[in-house]
DNA sequence: GGCGTTTTCGAACGGGTGTTCGAACGCAAT
DNA sequence: ATTGCGTTCGAACACCCGTTCGAAAACGCC
């Protein structure tokens, strides 16, 4: 009916829509099983634990956002969408658009990604730290190229903000969305990702081109 | 040597150490006990039990954040810290600037109260939603206040942003701090609020100020 | 049919969980 | 010395947890 590969993504998936719903410490693996269709024992066929089950949730899920992100920023680098080139500010602006869009469309993955951050141990919780650190470096690198394309126009004026503050105050507003958005309510996701783009293009920038 | 109200007080600031520390689920009322320095049975002296302690330190966290931000924003309106009379955005900075603020100084509630928002159920659950529901809109009105003083210019320009999308961006911004601010780092607690604040009074107000 | 491999799962194990209960404590007032 | 009261806690209870194991089922292949 199924191949190996197949049943086991739908165990990672069935766990996805349970850790998100409930938490990851909050569920047993007799959830999983009930979630899964499978039984209690059938599921250690697939997945070496409760952890490795989380684990692998985690950075099957890193890895495609990571992806998405690097597609999604060249794309915006060759022209994207609309013709034209595609300077820093387009870039950054395809990220964030990609981040949000991610998040909305793949809730419960982002979500756990999210909120359990720090449920791994040891050397699990180690690789998925240094999965963390190079999204966010991918990030921080194109704020940077914002800042070397801005280049201080006339020396004076107020002192610039530290970019690494900047950057992770950007992944606040954009990770704090599991919190509070309804995909089914009345904002759509292009809105709240031009929202998040204004706030921080306008505010970061704003100390760099402006006074 | 303590009397009641004390010794229930350094049980709850224990658990807020431990809880901020390991998570509610992961830890135990035998973690708690070794923190706080009493037995497992004697801690259900001072607390009705495990999610009892998790609700009354919500709780109290949660007034004594929305005590002082009234108050930090109220003494902004009379003038605040420098002269001056204290219009709708300088109000709206001290509300930032004292939740900034309050998050730095008490690291552990404020963890808990941020990341374990939903391990509360039923009744305890539903109140301390109300307790958040009116704390945001405190904030929420301050924005208001902000755009009531800005009245579309011009009428021309692009659209203004969603409030309340903002209103919940700005709390991202605000909230996402315990996830990596480090306190003993390089960055002061004045540089991180005034960050937020640049961030989000530059690019909310820019839709309304400028162009 | 028979056979080897892959897949499933009921049942059990050892251990940790939140909570309760009754006895014991310290201590001032009688 | 005794009473009563606020406080402490060792021991136990009932339950749920993640994981294992051996047997049974399902399957393709000869």
């Amino acid at each position: 009916m199924m191949d190996f590969d197949s049943r086991r993504e739908a165990l990672l998936a069935a766990a996805a829509s349970v850790f998100a719903a409930r938490g990851y410490h909050r569920t047993s693996m007799r959830d999983l099983a009930r979630a899964s269709g499978m039984s209690l024992a059938g599921m250690y066929y697939y997945v070496a634990g409760k952890e490795d089950l989380l684990y692998q949730l985690q950075r099957s899920a890193f890895e495609r956002v990571r992806r998405g992100a690097e597609e999604a920023v060249a794309a915006a680098g060759r022209g994207g969408v609309g013709g034209g080139e595609g300077g820093p500010e387009e870039r950054l602006r395809a990220f964030i658009l990609h981040h949000v869009t991610f998040f909305a469309t793949h809730r419960d993955e982002m979500k756990v990604l999210s909120h359990e951050a720090e449920s791994l141990t040891g050397a699990r919780l180690e690789e998925v730290r240094e999965l963390k650190k190079a999204y966010v470096g991918l990030c921080d690198a194109l704020v940077a190229e914002l800042d070397a394309a801005a280049e201080a126009p006339a020396g004076g004026g107020g002192t610039r903000l530290n970019r690494h503050v900047a950057v992770y105050t950007l992944f606040g507003m954009m990770n704090w969305i599991y919190t509070w958005y309804d995909p089914a309510g009345p904002v759509g996701i292009a809105e709240l990702a031009e929202t998040i783009c204004r706030l921080f293009l306008n505010g970061y920038a704003a100390e760099v081109h402006v006074r």
